[in-house]
DNA sequence: GCGACAG
DNA sequence: ATCTTGTCGC
């Protein structure tokens, strides 16, 4: 198959782990910092555990100084090799005082240098909204619809899934599974920087092969985040296609009303109409989460989503494409 | 101790 | 998301 190495990718994405790398580099003698204060440096402080998962598991040389980041508060935290022994040892010969498995706060240092990667993504994600259609009605009731998911079944590469559905009778039509090396961590509100160059890439085989549907489906959100900006708004701004996110937990505003099976409950932030959240007609106490991600209304979306739903917890075509995606095939 | 933040 | 033993319900 043909690559495309040609086309210029949707986003450009930041190196996280070599500008955490900087920081650590940073910390002065008799020092310790916190993971929260790396992740703030970094742009925002929701990053803390990706700091935390990042250091425990990293591949570092003897002279690495993970060792000399610690929990809010001076609570030692977890290591990788040796343990917490390992890091109460590696601290003392820093001259790094720790006192019954803590470090004094006063010894954390919680400024440093360098770029902030995550404040620049926030800012990409405040463009998003702007640029959204969400007040158009779609052109016309859906023939088909698309669903799209990645998966992880390999480390280091992310596995993305297509399918392609009939709109009346839920019938797979096609479908298509690829894989792409990761480029960037899972981070709660950054999810769209993790999954969408899968997404990308499989959307691109998906515009070849004519397989391009009425309304895809994305498993995340569209705009029910923070700042407006889930994957399935983002991936819809990119490939001008009518899109509605859906998740099977939630991110973000508040339930208007009880949940019961097959109505829908809006979602709001404020006074502001987020989404809605679905509970499936068979049994399950759990619902899902749908908002629009572009070209499409809130109540659109809704029904679409209301109507897609067969013997599972998930919209039917969320249920193939997450399967696919996990599948051994190609 | 509780709450909690998509995948 | 993935990992992972036992446990519960149809």
């Amino acid at each position: 198959m043909a690559e495309h190495s040609g086309e210029s990718p949707w986003l450009a994405l930041p190196d996280l782990e070599r500008d955490l790398a900087e920081r650590l580099d940073q910390i002065h003698a008799g020092r310790a910092t916190t993971y929260g204060a790396l992740a703030r440096s970094l742009g925002d402080p929701i990053a803390a555990r990706w700091v935390a998962e990042c250091l425990l598991t990293h591949a570092h040389t003897p002279e690495c100084r993970c060792h000399c980041v610690v929990r809010a508060g001076g609570d030692l935290g977890l290591y990788g090799e040796g343990g917490t022994p390992e890091k109460v040892r590696r601290l003392l010969r820093d001259g790094v005082p720790v006192l019954d498995e803590t470090v004094p706060p006063e010894c954390l240092q919680s400024e440093f240098e360098g770029p902030a990667p995550l404040r620049e993504l926030q800012a990409f994600q405040g463009s998003v909204f702007p640029r959204l259609d969400l007040a158009r009605p779609l052109p016309g009731e859906p023939g088909t619809i698309g669903a799209l998911d990645v998966a992880y079944p390999v480390p280091g590469f992310a596995r993305a899934a297509y399918v392609l559905m009939d709109a009346a009778t839920m019938e797979p039509l096609w479908s298509l599974a690829l894989s792409v090396p990761v480029q960037f961590p899972y981070i709660t509100t950054y999810l769209t920087f993790r999954e969408l160059p899968a997404h990308e890439a499989i959307w691109r085989e998906v515009v070849a092969a004519g397989r391009v549907p009425d309304v895809v489906f994305v498993d995340g959100t569209g705009i029910l985040h923070p700042r407006r900006a889930g994957i399935a708004a983002t991936f819809g701004m990119f490939a001008r296609v009518p899109t509605v996110g859906v998740t099977k937990s939630h991110l973000t505003g508040r339930l208007a009303g009880p949940l019961a099976p097959l109505v829908p409950v809006p979602i709001l932030e404020g006074d502001e109409l987020l989404g809605a959240a679905i509970l499936p007609g068979s049994g399950t106490a759990k619902p899902v989460y749908v908002s629009p991600g572009n070209l499409i209304r809130v109540e659109e979306a809704t029904r679409l989503v209301l109507g897609s739903f067969r013997q599972h917890r998930v919209p039917e075509p969320i249920y193939l494409a997450d399967r696919l995606s996990k599948s051994a095939d190609d």
